[in-house]
DNA sequence: ATTTATACCTACAAAAACAATGGGTATTTA
DNA sequence: TAAATACCCATTGTTTTTGTAGGTATAAAT
């Protein structure tokens, strides 16, 4: 799994559709206004989140994108991984230098934390990422730190 | 907060050097054969990692690298963040189309988010990712949930 | 002392990914 | 029919990633 720029444009895109959830469409002009993302660039990530049934779309005037589902039903690494491309994790098989299996054992340990990793943003939805922050504005340090996970 | 592949590869070489912790010193040429690094790569990270006081070295034959601390006490953040370039979070500071306050809010969540994410990265340690891979080896699944934290 | 094995440093370069641009077509509403 | 939108494709400039190359410094072994 990869976090870059591509990825936090894509969720900060898919917050700004979320903070209008019901409102009808959203054009991604108006996104782009928002968060100072090109519109070409918004286009190519929403052909992506489009295909992964995270948005549907409206076209015509009025029309836009809005979200496939409530935002309390789209994890983050939905949005990380419909954006981002594969990366293959490792590439290490069928090396002859395997030796001691110990280089099999660093990898395997790296995959299990890149695991545990996409757990926890499995584990978070956009729609939680609102409300904790709300939580956060008003002191509710509880809820803040349960959300946190540690 | 980037992870990419090259924070993989710092994550990855640091776990080899905790798996000999304790055995003397660990050349880079080890860790290349075994890790399909290439050394100057290796030669570029570790050079952050020293400086950023996660390994100790030595020169000459029989030098090489070892972990300045228990690999209890390293997070898998701190390798990370080591390794990569800081990246300017926003950049959205002085715009004027900051309407209705929206695109500060969207921004606040990634933010916020973010800062989540390497809340749980700041959690994770070198120790815990090899003890919790034994577990969830051996069947504990008890452990394996507790640390993924969700 | 000389050789050797290592860290350590700097400059460069190839490849990949990112970010954006430009120019279109398709569809729907007004 | 016109306008607003999604949608699509090819291209391009920049940055990042991932290395290569060639050296110097240090310390151990011979």
């Amino acid at each position: 799994m990869r976090l870059t720029t591509k990825g936090r444009y894509a969720v900060t895109a898919m917050l700004d559709l979320s903070l209008n959830y019901g409102s009808g469409s959203i054009t991604l002009a108006d996104i782009s206004d928002r968060q100072s993302i090109s519109l070409s660039y918004l286009e190519q990530l929403f052909s992506r989140l489009r295909k992964q049934g995270l948005v549907s779309s409206t076209r015509g005037p009025g029309g836009g994108y809005q979200l496939s589902r409530s935002a309390d039903e789209i994890s983050v690494l939905e949005v990380i991984t419909a954006v981002d491309e594969k990366v293959d994790s490792t590439a290490c098989e069928g090396k002859a230098n395997c030796n001691d299996g110990e280089q099999c054992l660093s990898h395997e340990l790296w995959t299990s934390l890149s695991d545990q990793i996409q757990s926890f943003l499995a584990g978070i939805t956009l729609g939680q990422v609102i409300k904790n922050h709300q939580s956060s504005k008003n002191g509710d340090r509880e809820k803040v730190i349960k959300f946190d996970g540690i």
